[in-house]
DNA sequence: ATGGTAGCGCTGCTA
C-alpha cells in the first residue's frame, strides 16, 4: 500500500496539478491539508471518478483537511474525541480506516508569533492530538497520523537553524508538544529512513527561490505505529510534486511525503 | 533592498 500526505495549498487552485501527481505517483490512500474549500465544493465526483472514496472537512476560505482512500475507507470522522462535530470553529483534522489501517490527516495551526495567542493554541492542539490517541486508537493497532505539523522536529530539518531564531516551528516547546505526539508510540518513518539531515525537506517559502536554493524545512511528517511501521519499504519526499506541472501549472509551497508499506 | 510569493477575495489576512 502506497500512503501519501500531501499539503496542496488550495485544492482549487491545484485540482490540475493534483490529478498530475494522482495519475503520476498512484497513491492509494491521500491524506491532503489545506484545501481551502468547504465540503460542498471538494470535488468528491472527481476523485470518484479516479477511483477514490474520499472524506473532506472544511468550512472555506482556511485550513480543511481530507482523505482519499482506493483501499476502503469506513468509519470517518472530523471531530476530536469529544468534540461537538457541529461546533468545529477550524477544520485540522479528519480520521478514516482505509484497509485496516486507522489514518489520520492532520494540520496543525501555524502559530504565527512565539508567545502569541496563536502559539499558545498550537501547542494546546498538539497536546490535544495526543490525548486523541490515548482515547481513539488502541494500543498495538495499525495506526498513521500524517500532514503538516509545522514543527520542524530537530535543527537538521531546517536549512540554516541560524535563520531561525525566535520563530515558530523550531522552539523547544513545539518540539516537546511534538515528542509528546511521537511517545504515544509513533515513528518519524521519513527520518527512520534517512538517518543524515539536513532535510530532506517537504516545505519551501515561495519567496525568494527558496526551492531552487535548497532553503527548506521538514514540517510534513508521516507517523506510523510501531506495528505499521515494520512494514515500510521506503518513505520519501516527492519533489518532483514541488515543481510546476506539464502545462506550467503553480505547485503547492509543499512536497508530498510518500510511504510504501509491505501487505 | 527592513524586501520577497501565493491564495482568497476585494481589504488585508494567513502562511
Amino acid at each position: 500500500m502506497r500512503l501519501a500526505t500531501w499539503n496542496v495549498n488550495s485544492l482549487k487552485a491545484r485540482l490540475a496539478r493534483v490529478e498530475e501527481w494522482l495519475a503520476v505517483a498512484s497513491p492509494d490512500v491521500v491524506c491532503m491539508q489545506e484545501t481551502k474549500s468547504t465540503d460542498a465544493a471538494f470535488p468528491s465526483e472527481l476523485f470518484a471518478s479516479l477511483g477514490y472514496e474520499s472524506v473532506h472537512h472544511g468550512n472555506g476560505r482556511w485550513n480543511g483537511v481530507a482523505i482519499l482512500s482506493r483501499v476502503g475507507l469506513r468509519d470517518a470522522r472530523a471531530a476530536f474525541v469529544g468534540e461537538d462535530p457541529e461546533a468545529v470553529a477550524e477544520c485540522r483534522l479528519v480520521a478514516a480506516t482505509c484497509s485496516g489501517v486507522r489514518v489520520i490527516s492532520v494540520y496543525v495551526p501555524n502559530g504565527r508569533v512565539v508567545g502569541s495567542e496563536f502559539y499558545a493554541a498550537k501547542l494546546a492542539w498538539l497536546a490535544r492530538l495526543r490525548a486523541e490517541l490515548d482515547a481513539s486508537v488502541p494500543a498495538g493497532g495499525a495506526l498513521a497520523v500524517c500532514g503538516d505539523f509545522n514543527v520542524a522536529p530537530e535543527d537538521r530539518d531546517v536549512f540554516d537553524p541560524s535563520r531561525f531564531e525566535g520563530a515558530t516551528h523550531v522552539t523547544e516547546r513545539e518540539r516537546e508538544a511534538l515528542r509528546s505526539v511521537l511517545d504515544w508510540g509513533l515513528v518519524d518513518v521519513v527520518r527512520d529512513r534517512v538517518p543524515d539531515g539536513p532535510g530532506p525537506f517537504t516545505w519551501w517559502d515561495y519567496r525568494g527561490g527558496a526551492f531552487h536554493k535548497g532553503e527548506g524545512m521538514r514540517i510534513d511528517l508521516a507517523l506510523l505505529s510501531t506495528p505499521l511501521a515494520g512494514r515500510v519499504r521506503s518513505a520519501y519526499v516527492d519533489r518532483e510534486a514541488r515543481k510546476k506541472g506539464s502545462g506550467g501549472e503553480v505547485p503547492s509551497d509543499h512536497a508530498p511525503v510518500v510511504v510504501d508499506l509491505d501487505d
